[in-house]
DNA sequence: CTTTTAATGTAATATCGTAACAGTTTAACT
DNA sequence: AGTTAAACTGTTACGATATTACATTAAAAG
């Protein structure tokens, strides 16, 4: 019998604004770290504010460039560091095919996360699927294999492309 | 309703022998070759030789590594253009988590390929799963996404080392 | 046998990511 | 408060992965 509840998927528009999103994770964040007694410093602020202000995959690089403070140029640990960290705190998501990192669209939210990649406006989605997550789980299980991560990257052309031609 | 076909999934076992999935994909290779008229050349049967002699995903530097012909290093230029053309033809898979390759276990099946990467064994196997396809496919479709390719790696512990604790 | 298409050789460089270690800040505990 | 331990930062250097560009050679098509 098919799962019948709505499908929860973030695929962002093009009218849509940013910084609602940014002031939404920046908050998430803040009581996250409180929560788990982490520190939310000024670099891992920085990171989270630049990735979350677009919802385009940016490299390390290009968000190492969005750094400079004070005119200096980070090294690029600097960068790594802090996205090692919200991506385990699960505010930031790695897209393996592109190298390049996302904001969580749906954080706390015990999600597990298919990202859809718009090949033509560059745009990334999270498809929340638990059917999906659910499918993969089992069948890797039948055919004999514990699961312990799902990385899931569909590539295509998103809602507002396919209309607009 | 359920689709109740068997899973296909091919996972190496401990006591697999290789030479048998080399040379049965040395043949499919120069059938597919000869078939659509593309030359298969040294370079390009070398790589697939190195990579089908292995279930564990191989780097391209390894591989470039082991294609010393004369006492001689090759630029890895001529392991990336072998691995495209082989990808191409659907010969090899790229896992992106890995930034590793791995050779094709069900070529010519128009499969859709999920790839079961053991963490303690290294060794990847492919679950062919169209039920987790079609899934994916659907949900997609569902949410207004045009899909052109699934990229799905799945991480975890093959049965073996399950066992073997 | 010449044209044109595909593949190769070679060098240089771009892009992505980590190791190592000294110094500083913060939190936790007397 | 003063001391200690843990986490974070600054900095340098380097390793790993991948591509561009262009001259040359080989193969296929006419």
């Amino acid at each position: 019998m098919e799962d019948m509840e709505a499908l929860p998927v973030r695929f962002p528009s093009r009218q849509h604004n940013h910084s609602s999103c940014v002031n939404k994770l920046l908050g998430d964040a803040e009581e996250e770290c409180r929560r788990q007694k982490l520190r939310f410093t000024e670099h891992r602020r920085k990171v989270l504010e630049i990735i979350a202000s677009s919802h385009k995959p940016l490299g390390a690089y290009d968000i190492l460039e969005q750094m400079n403070f004070s005119g200096r140029r980070q090294a690029p640990v600097v960068a790594y560091r802090a996205l090692d960290f919200l991506i385990n705190l699960g505010l930031v998501h790695r897209l393996n095919s592109l190298n390049a990192f996302v904001a969580c669209m749906a954080v706390g939210e015990d999600h597990t996360a298919q990202f859809l990649i718009c090949r033509q406006c560059k745009n990334v989605g999270e498809l929340n699927s638990k059917r999906v997550s659910e499918r993969i789980e089992k069948d890797a299980v039948e055919a004999g294999f514990q699961v312990d991560q799902q990385l899931v990257e569909i590539i295509g052309i998103c809602y507002e492309c396919a209309e607009s031609g």
